[in-house]
RNA sequence: GCAGGUGUAGUUCAAUGGUAGAAUUCCAGCCUUCCAAGCUGGCUAUACGGGUUCGAUUCCCGUUACCUGCUCCA
């Protein structure tokens, strides 16, 4: 487990999983890119799991909809209204306030029972200027004005900008799969309890991002949207819970960081009736993983309302008709990789002042599967075609460059579970070392053993 | 967005109002038959833009990025 940022920042750099973005134009704050092993690691943490959540699953199915849609969608999940808030700055202190939470607390502090949500910026600029609402940091009155602060990221979907409608970057994927519900039911003939699932990009213009990529304007989400009978939802959000723990784990991830965390009633976000965090143990504090949310009806009814569609089911057996309610799990990607990354890094002494850097991967998740490593240079032909053989089934790399013992470490430190040499043997009896990555043990077998012997270890 | 701090090779760290040094990494060559060996050579840096100055990486201003804290976090 890792210690520092810092440490896991400069290894992703150095090693290539992940760079800052932009970075010959002085970067641009909080974008990163992946580089040739993140891109890696993170399609192998989704392609994990879509194995797990779609492919083993009879009743779940996936969908990939697009970023933008209707902006009639955000007015009907409540993200226009609700999702900006009204801030305003004292200029004395320079702390920043929420307007309608300022004049509520004054007013529950005045004896009066006021509620400021849904007033005008101006109504609230003025309430607050009339009756000299002080700042609750140092006691004066001098305020900024408000300023709306949308969470959504706005564009516009046409030629020009002034002719044409305002459209938005998905704050979530999950209205994507909400507004599909009723084609992908009718075309799949699925019934309740059936889940659809989504990977795709989001943007959120958060105030405060940082932490790497732990919070990002444009992340990557692995939703869940499972639909089932009112009633049998808490059933299910339990269900899920243990699912997606337990996913984590099977992956290598150790129990003592990670852990479950029910939101409180106050916590729990107007939609939902039940959340829970999964949440990592980073070098700089606990952070949400996966939420798991019991979201009601909440969003079907909403979608129904402003669409006037019938989004309702029918069920076949009972004829009886209601609005499914739906248990979401939601994955960031780009946490969760990186949960793996500082999960897996270690630092290990071999003893007499020796060490060395370690990305305990599970076989599953890591970038390259095999290291192909030729003794000698002059081993490079046999070497080749071995690679060529078998990097057609799974990722290899290949480094005849220096010592053997700096190309183990090399292959250690980006978490590639097996190397293979080739030796001055191998042209004579067909047999190559395969030397484990945790264990540091070294196994001779034929070459044409190798490739079932490592499809057994990563197959998952 | 506010406040404070920081910015010199990929990384870690020097130095300087007058030619920016090292270690390590990386690359090439020699050597090398299983865990960071050695030798030789090589690439690579003062975040960006202005100002002051004969001359700025150094001093000043602006911008940008990163770190810490605050506000925020569907």
């Amino acid at each position: 487990m890792v210690k520092d940022m810092e440490t896991i920042v400069n290894l992703c750099k150095s090693r290539g999983y992940i760079y800052p973005g932009s970075e010959i134009y002085g970067g641009l704050a909080n974008t990163w890119d992946y580089g040739p092993l993140g891109v890696e690691l993170k399609n192998n943490v989704k392609n994990l799991w879509r194995k797990k959540f779609i492919q083993e699953k009879k009743d779940i199915v996936g969908l990939d909809a697009a970023i933008l849609m209707n902006p009639e969608t955000w007015v009907a999940s409540g993200h226009l209204s609700s999702f900006s808030d009204p801030l305003i700055d004292c200029k004395e202190c320079k702390t920043r306030h929420r307007a309608d939470k300022l004049i509520e607390e004054w007013a529950h502090e005045n004896k009066q029972d006021l509620i400021a949500d849904g007033w005008t910026d101006e109504q609230m600029v003025n309430f607050i200027n009339e009756n000299k609402i002080p700042c609750p940091n140092c006691g004066k009155t001098n305020f900024t004005n408000i300023r709306k602060f949308n969470l959504m990221f706005k564009t516009f979907q046409g030629v020009t900008e002034d002719s044409t409608a305002t459209v938005y970057l998905r704050p979530e994927t999950a209205q994507g799969i909400f507004v599909d519900f009723k084609n992908v039911l009718r075309t799949t003939r699925k019934k309740m309890p059936m889940g659809i699932a989504q990977i795709g990009k989001a943007f959120r213009n958060e105030i405060t991002p940082g932490n790497f990529t732990f919070r990002t304007r444009e992340f990557e989400q692995m939703e869940l949207e499972f639909f089932c009978k009112p009633g049998t939802d808490l059933d299910w959000f339990k269900y899920w819970k243990e699912f997606c723990e337990n996913w984590l784990i099977s992956l290598g991830m150790k129990k003592e960081n990670i852990r479950l965390r029910d939101h409180s009633k106050e916590e729990l976000v107007f939609y939902s009736k039940a959340t829970t965090d999964i949440e990592f143990n980073f070098p700089f504090g606990w952070g949400e993983l996966w939420g798991i949310a019991d979201r009601t009806d909440y969003d079907l009814t909403q979608h129904m309302n402003h669409s006037k569609q019938d989004l309702s089911y029918l069920d076949p057996e009972t004829n009886e008709k209601y609005v499914p309610y739906v248990i979401e799990p939601s994955l960031g990607a780009d946490r969760v990789t990186l949960a793996f990354l500082c999960n897996a890094y270690d630092v290990e002494d071999l003893g007499e002042g020796d060490s060395r850097v370690v990305l305990h991967l599970h076989p599953a998740l890591a970038p390259y599967k095999l290291a192909v490593l030729p003794l000698s240079k002059k081993l490079g032909d046999k070497a080749n075609e071995i690679f060529d053989k078998l990097s057609k089934s799974f990722s290899c790399d290949y480094d005849e460059a220096g010592s053997i013992g700096k190309r183990y470490r090399r292959e250690d430190e980006i978490g590639t579970p097996y190397c293979l040499t080739v030796d001055f043997d191998t042209l004579e009896d067909n047999k190559v070392t395969i030397r484990d990555r945790d264990t540091m043990e070294q196994i001779r077998i034929p070459i044409d053993e190798v490739e079932s012997y490592i499809q057994e270890k990563i197959n998952f």
